[in-house]
DNA sequence: CCAACCTTCACACACCCGTGGTAAGGTTGG
DNA sequence: CCAACCTTACCACGGGTGTGTGAAGGTTGG
């Protein structure tokens, strides 16, 4: 069986049965279930644990955070209101019209993507 | 004079004195100060605050959301390592081919990691 | 069958967040 | 010079977060 139950998962992880639950209640990390409804953490599980873990010791962030980062992800709208937030700091051209402006929108949104997916990679730079 | 001081700027926002100065002091819009320390905020300050009223309200998130976004934009590091948590989110079927499973995953990677890494500012990558 | 797990629910508690208030003191303009 | 601003620095307080502990009850395995 290649599945932990609670406890054991919290040991090999170094959060308590506890915070696991309230991970879970976050919405971070959902274990499958027993039958009986026990949590079954497998590899992929524990391996998130553990990332969360540093994630949250190395930046000094909190769970919530992690969960609008998800939010973010989930939420296009979301997503892209924030964004036009910090978009706005620059001085966004008030004489184009909405078609323009969502163009432009949508062109630079883009070219980020191309960024962010070059710089999730380790060597991206092979221009 | 196109620069409003506090309470001039707290009543055309929306927002309470009190407010403003907690908003800068999360680091989400810093006003210029006068040469005796007034802050004054200009159009451009008037106008993010507003539009951070509609983003807090409209989709009920908290003042460090926002500044949690900030920082996943400004920290490269913090932005990758986020992501790369989510990466190892889904449960990934395991019988899929590897061309089939990257295509999943630049699917996924599109216009959410655009968020982490929607550095609009000249010299993202000055390495 | 019984100890040792597991489950949910709930109380507790310290600490941050959003917010108001207020006090002590500097700035400004009529 | 004085009223009406501004500044920073605190106290307060309700609600959310992170975490432990305990109760009441189901599951499991020897």
């Amino acid at each position: 069986m290649d599945a932990l139950t609670i406890h054991e998962a919290a040991e090999t992880t170094d959060w308590s049965p506890r915070m696991l639950r309230y991970i879970e209640d976050a919405g971070l990390i959902e274990p499958r279930r027993s039958q009986a409804g026990y949590r079954l953490y497998g590899a992929a599980e524990l391996q998130r644990l553990r990332t969360l873990r540093e994630l949250v010791t190395r930046f000094g962030i909190g769970l919530g955070d992690i969960g609008f980062a998800m939010r973010l992800r989930r939420d296009e709208e979301l997503a892209s209101a924030v964004a036009a937030w910090f978009q706005a700091q620059p001085r966004r051209p008030e004489n184009v019209p909405p078609a323009e402006w969502l163009r432009w929108e949508q062109d630079k949104h883009s070219k980020l993507l191309a960024l962010a997916a070059a710089h999730a990679r380790p060597e991206p730079i092979a221009a």
